[in-house]
DNA sequence: TGGATCACG
DNA sequence: ACGTACGTGATCCAC
């Protein structure tokens, strides 16, 4: 085999490493700020496709600066190009670290591009009987082509390349030899180089010529026996630019070079003293994979293998050992599947670093006095990875855990809500914690999940699960401080994961009955609406593909196209509802469409989570999930059951108290959010009108359409009010504005601008909530609940405009979030103090629901609106609304 | 798996 | 000139 020689196109391909990471170029800096897209897809090219080559010798060439030999021929010569993008320069200097630790050289010589070095070194290579690779964003270089050398230029990205041998070039360039080229740049000229060619000559007719001449030359001393024509006159007239452009074009093969191909020798990467650079650059990937291959024992942050735990399997003889273990303990229980409610478990570990870990498989070790004993003292602390599902898995075996100091996953979202994860392993990483590895690497995922049923490895990981948990305890502590978060995390997240596991063990109880005997209406009426679309449209076809209902109705039957979307016709609501008076199918589709979703979603969905065992649904609370602070539910949602319409609402009906006599109570806040928003700005007279009690939305008419005290809001006015009072909320835009009320934007500009004028106090404060983020990075809520925009500053309008936007609302929605979250906490330790029977089952964002006995609704009636309301001070009042009936529809 | 649609605050 | 309202989850289809 013959020796590889490797010659890389610096400049050009970190071009395309910049613009393939384009996209994400805010969101990649590392903690100094530096840019580091480039950097991340220039090594992913050298990990993925350098470091697997293995070639005898290595170079990295590079433009040496902006004056060449070129440019003192031709002024212009890539006067055109734009000046390099400040964020990818930062990057150069690193780019070389980068190459170096990858075992490679870097050269470049002042007065010659990367191209010239590469033609030299390439044709020496060649010459020398080595087989030569070129890699490179930049066709140009495809003229080096030749049986030894083989050109590869970048396709998409940085990784993905295509490959260039002599017949390959032939095969793109309709026939031209790869010598050819050179001349047929010479014939079109280059626009990106900014160097003319012949007038009139494209690629087309320049291929033309060159395969009936075979050179510049030749075609030139042949040039009278060309028929009379234009070109030929062009050709003639434009014959000095036509050779300087070929000498521009030509890459150098013999440029004097103080190298030569024994200096660069190709080393393999140095992985271990690439560690600290990965480290400075916040290359987390890229360490996490390399501790995974065994490098960086002996590098700070890189902790200890896993072979320094002290761990042992829970056996009779030692489980004294573990009830002796004192002070504080990590304690992870192992599923398999993410819905506690009803996931097996599987193994569990225990333990601190001072005196050790134990694991078992078996839950029957938990009953055990030894360990139960653990988990329930409210003396010894226990740090967690997810709280909540912890708890309700313990309480499945009837275990009460007590005293939860830290919940990791809890701590991390706080301090970044980004990081909603699902696995330790990706947790640590953040933390700069690599010992352990994902869980999908050692279950498998999807159908090849598995829980080993060697002892050896499911321990190990279980270990490796608690032990993380155990080293990141106090990097996340630390950090909350560090954010003064930690009265955010004391009062309201940790105190509410309690609350929340109450609720979802407790479950609401579904009269899956009354469900049933709506569903089989439901799907009468199904039928009755299919056939009688079927018979307007005149076929049968499947109404709910998209696809196929716009091919009805936009080419069978013609009807306008009001919206795109990516994949094709729109048939959203919005759409349909316009194309209703055209045509009578519309209407049928649309109640096919309402009566589908409640049927799939709401019936049929429902019963399939309805557990045979209680007749109950038990929901999950994601707790760190949004970006906002608010919950959200899961398995099923029970925060979107139907309300607006009045038939999806009647599903209501099947949520029922779980005991004879008892009622469902419902408590909401009115107006939280603006509520919220009159408090934070401080605006004078929006906070007038909370203290007065006004109708906010009428008040608002009042002030944007210029009305008095005591003239007539009228319903139309009180309509639009209310879509500016939403649009503040939301980050407003006129755009935004103009069609959630259907008016010109014109005039959707005019009503913010007066709504500015009228609440000064509201303008001020969107103002500053913006520039605080831009100064920041990002935006907290009444309680310090942060949350990153790293967006704010992007150069794309869009994702800027977004960021913004989002800088206005979060705050707003996160501090009603805060709030509710209060009340909550407040609220359970109420009813327990006062003895209730009554429990708390539901959160819906604004309002809570219950189920109580009859006798207690007079007190809740209370109680409820007297603790939402005092969950805090604002300066402005809060407002609740209760309501209770039998069922949940009726607690109206 | 992603897009379209639609349910909620 | 850009192309938008904020925050979610479940279902279906199509690839």
């Amino acid at each position: 085999m013959a020796k590889t020689l490797l010659l890389i196109d610096g400049n050009s391909l970190a071009f395309r490493a910049f613009y393939a990471m384009h996209s994400q170029l805010d969101r990649m800096k590392n903690q100094d700020g530096l840019h580091t897209n480039a950097l991340v897809a220039f090594n992913n090219f050298l990990d993925t496709l350098v470091d697997p080559m293995q070639p005898d010798y290595c170079l990295v060439a590079w433009d040496a600066g902006k004056t060449t030999f070129r440019t003192e021929k031709l002024d212009s010569y890539k006067g055109s190009r734009q000046s390099t993008p400040p964020e990818l320069v930062e990057q150069f200097p690193y780019l070389r670290q980068l190459v170096e630790f990858h075992g490679i050289k870097s050269y470049e010589l002042p007065g010659y591009e990367a191209d010239d070095i590469i033609g030299t070194l390439a044709k020496l290579g060649a010459q020398a009987d080595l087989a030569v690779t070129i890699v490179t964003g930049d066709r140009d270089l495809l003229q080096l082509v030749d049986e030894n050398i083989t050109v590869l230029v970048t396709k998409k990205g940085v990784t993905e390349l295509e490959t260039f041998d002599p017949a390959a070039v032939i095969e793109k360039y309709d026939g031209l030899t790869a010598e050819q080229i050179v001349d047929m740049k010479a014939l079109t000229g280059d626009t990106a180089d900014n160097y003319p060619g012949v007038t009139k000559i494209g690629p087309v007719t320049a291929i033309k010529l060159l395969k009936e001449w075979d050179t510049l030359e030749n075609l030139y001393e042949n040039i009278e026996a060309l028929k009379k024509s234009k070109m030929k006159e062009n050709l003639i007239n434009d014959r000095q630019q036509a050779f300087m452009s070929q000498d521009l074009a030509r890459i150098r093969t013999n440029i004097e070079l103080p190298i030569g191909i024994d200096d660069i020798n190709y080393r393999d990467a140095d992985y271990e003293g690439i560690i600290p650079f990965y480290q400075m650059l916040n290359f987390k990937q890229q360490l996490a994979k390399l501790h995974a291959a065994g490098y960086g024992k002996n590098v700070n942050n890189m902790q200890p293998k896993q072979a320094d735990i002290k761990m042992q399997a829970i056996t009779e003889a030692n489980l004294t050992e573990v009830a002796a273990l004192t002070g504080e303990v990590s304690f992870y229980l192992e599923t398999t599947s993410p819905n506690y409610h009803v996931s097996e478990m599987v193994g569990f570990a225990i333990g601190n670093d001072k005196q050790g870990y134990f694991v078992g498989r078996s839950v029957d070790w938990l009953l055990t006095p030894a360990i139960r004993d653990l988990l329930t003292s409210s003396t010894i602390k226990k740090n967690v990875y997810n709280a909540k599902a912890t708890i309700v898995l313990l309480n499945r075996l009837g275990i009460t855990l007590q005293n939860i100091a830290t919940d990791i996953i809890l701590a991390a979202y706080l301090l970044d809500t980004n990081t909603n994860v699902d696995d330790i392993s990706e947790l640590a990483q953040q933390f700069d914690y690599y010992d352990i590895e994902s869980d999908e690497s050692v279950y498998g995922k999807g159908a090849k999940f598995a829980i080993p049923t060697d002892d050896e490895i499911l321990f190990k990981h279980l270990v490796n699960k608690v032990h993380a948990i155990n080293q990141l305890t106090p990097k996340v502590m630390a950090k909350l401080v560090d954010h003064e978060q930690m009265p955010l995390y004391e009062k309201i997240e940790l105190p509410l994961t309690y609350v929340l596991a109450q609720m979802e063990i407790a479950g609401i109880m579904v009269d899956t009955e009354q469900l049933k005997a709506q569903g089989s209406k439901l799907i009468e009426r199904l039928s009755e609406l299919e056939q009688a679309i079927y018979q307007k449209a005149g076929e049968e076809f499947n109404i709910q593909s998209p696809k196929q209902l716009g091919e009805i109705l936009f080419e069978k039957m013609k009807l306008p196209i009001i919206k795109k979307t990516k994949t094709g016709y729109s048939t959203a609501v919005d759409v349909l509802e316009q194309l209703a008076p055209e045509a009578p199918i519309v209407e049928d589709i649309l109640q096919y469409r309402q009566v589908a979703k409640i049927q799939q979603t709401y019936i049929e969905g429902l019963l399939k989570v309805v557990h045979s065992t209680d007749s109950k649904i038990h929901t999950r609370y994601m707790q760190t999930l949004t970006q906002t602070g608010r919950l959200s539910s899961v398995d099923p949602n029970l925060q979107n059951i139907p309300i607006r319409l009045e038939e999806g609402r009647k599903i209501r009906k099947a949520f029922v108290p779980s005991h004879v006599d008892w009622q469902i109570f419902g408590a909401d806040y009115s107006q939280i959010e603006l509520r919220v928003l009159a408090h934070i700005t401080g605006d004078e007279h929006l906070q007038a009108a909370f203290k007065e009690d006004d109708d906010i939305h009428a008040a608002t008419a009042r002030r944007i359409f210029g009305l008095s005290k005591d003239e007539e809001v009228d319903g139309n006015m009180r309509r639009k009010a209310k879509a500016v009072n939403f649009g503040i909320v939301y980050g407003i835009s006129d755009f935004g504005l103009s069609q959630s009320i259907g008016v010109s934007r014109a005039e959707a500009k005019t009503m913010i601008e007066t709504y500015f004028e009228q609440y000064p106090g509201v303008n001020a404060w969107l103002k500053s909530v913006v520039a605080e983020a831009k100064l920041n990075g990002y935006v907290e809520t009444l309680s310090k609940r942060r949350r990153y925009l790293p967006e704010i500053n992007a150069k794309s309008f869009n994702l800027r405009s977004f960021a913004e936007r989002t800088a206005m609302n979060t705050p707003i929605q996160g501090s009603a979030a805060d709030i509710i979250k209060l009340a909550m906490i407040n609220m359970q330790s109420a009813l327990k103090d006062q003895g209730l029977q009554a429990q708390m089952l539901l959160q819906v964002h604004d309002e809570l629901i219950f189920e109580a006995p009859t006798s207690e609704i007079p007190i809740l009636e209370e109680l409820v609106p007297k603790i939402m309301d005092s969950a805090v001070s604002l300066d402005v009042p809060l407002k609740v609304e209760s309501h209770y009936g039998p069922t949940w529809f009726d607690a109206k």
